[in-house]
DNA sequence: TGTCATTTTAAACGTGTGTTTGATAATTAA
DNA sequence: TTAATTATCAAACACACGTTTAAAATGACA
């Protein structure tokens, strides 16, 4: 495996666990077992090495969820918005194929991008994958065609913040289930309780 | 004003802005016009600091939010979820009261507490203020029996995601709407938005 | 006024950070 | 094989961090 890679892999570990600022060069380079000047050669810095790692996700999961939202978009019957919510889940299990808790590791990326680094991350993906928002939008628009641009704008957010919330502390709701409730669950057990959760949320009735 | 109010106050500016790995003591006692030792004399360390400051805010929200929640669950009729969420409307708004953006402020430290300092907060909140969470678990569970405590488990976390993300984004969201919709939003506008999203999804059916 | 505890202060401590350097090794191309 | 490019390495850089120290200032009380 080249160094690039042992470094990729190695990030991906420690920020999915700690967040971007709570995870150093050292400790990255220590685990990847490949010397401390190997990040700023091959990425430049370590803002560059967050990016190439996302895009890295990114790249894979991009092309099949913008091809199935499109998909529905194109099909003349009406979805439901559980549907459209599902759309997400084949996509994003098969990144488990890529790498041992590809899944997990992504979306819990995901969430400290939206926490960590006052948002440069977030910038760079709505920027960089403007697909997966627009077809989305597209979707849930005819699965709900009621909603105003404006609520769907709102109720995604909600959604995004659902998913993302619940990915960072996927660990520790695992853990809890475990404990309290005596349940083993798995990434996937989680991502199939959000989806009857956001349809109904994004669903819910135009208030007043 | 005191020392210890000083810091705290820019402590919370900076923090709820740039999360707690983020934001130096330098930082905070620089805006405070405070000696930097300070912190250390009054507070012991910057996890203390961290403590007192959502001590702060949870002393003065967890009174009027857990009578308002007991208030429900004695009472004979069943409350709407709608009317569940909305208790904390108030309480939560109140704070704005207290201090500038006291509102946004301590959603934001709240969501911070969640994905900074590997949880330590969120435990230290769990097992300081166990009544919110009791409490609004039993009004949940009596506004929708047939809920098992298991899915209330999930669905009160995804709540919380939804809250917690939303507000930690909250200037992002308005900034948006703003340039987007042309829509000049306040932080209890986006709150309400909020209750139908969370209500509706709390009350989903449940599934299989 | 003088004494004592409290608070503030400037300076330093030790450690950890991301990044850069210049020499050495490994790989590739001619 | 030689020359040129690419990659690795140990070491150092400059800076920022949380914390500690010991002296100076402040305030309360006798």
């Amino acid at each position: 495996m080249d160094t690039k890679t042992k470094i990729l892999n190695a990030a991906e570990l420690l920020f999915a666990d700690k967040g971007f600022t709570g995870t150093s060069l050292r400790e990255i380079t220590s685990i990847a077992e490949v010397n401390l000047a190997a990040v700023n050669y091959h990425f430049g810095s370590k803002k560059e090495l967050i990016k190439a790692l996302m895009k890295r996700y990114l790249d894979e999961l991009s092309p099949s969820l913008v091809a199935s939202l499109e998909a529905v978009i194109k099909e003349p019957k009406q979805p439901t918005l559980e549907e459209v919510f599902t759309l997400f889940v084949e996509p994003l299990l098969s990144l488990n194929k890529l790498r041992e808790n590809g899944t997990s590791n992504f979306l819990q990326l995901l969430g400290h991008s939206y926490t960590d680094s006052q948002g440069f991350l977030r910038w760079y993906i709505t920027s960089n994958y403007p697909g997966i928002i627009s077809n989305f939008t597209a979707a849930v628009q005819k699965a709900y065609p009621e909603l105003s641009s404006e609520e769907i704008f709102w109720r995604l957010h909600f959604t995004m913040g659902t998913a993302v919330f619940t990915m960072s502390s996927t660990e520790a709701l695992i853990d809890i289930a475990s404990n309290d409730f005596n349940l083993q669950l798995s990434v996937a057990d989680v991502i199939k309780r959000i989806i009857p959760y956001v349809a109904a949320g994004v669903g819910a009735p135009i208030p007043r």
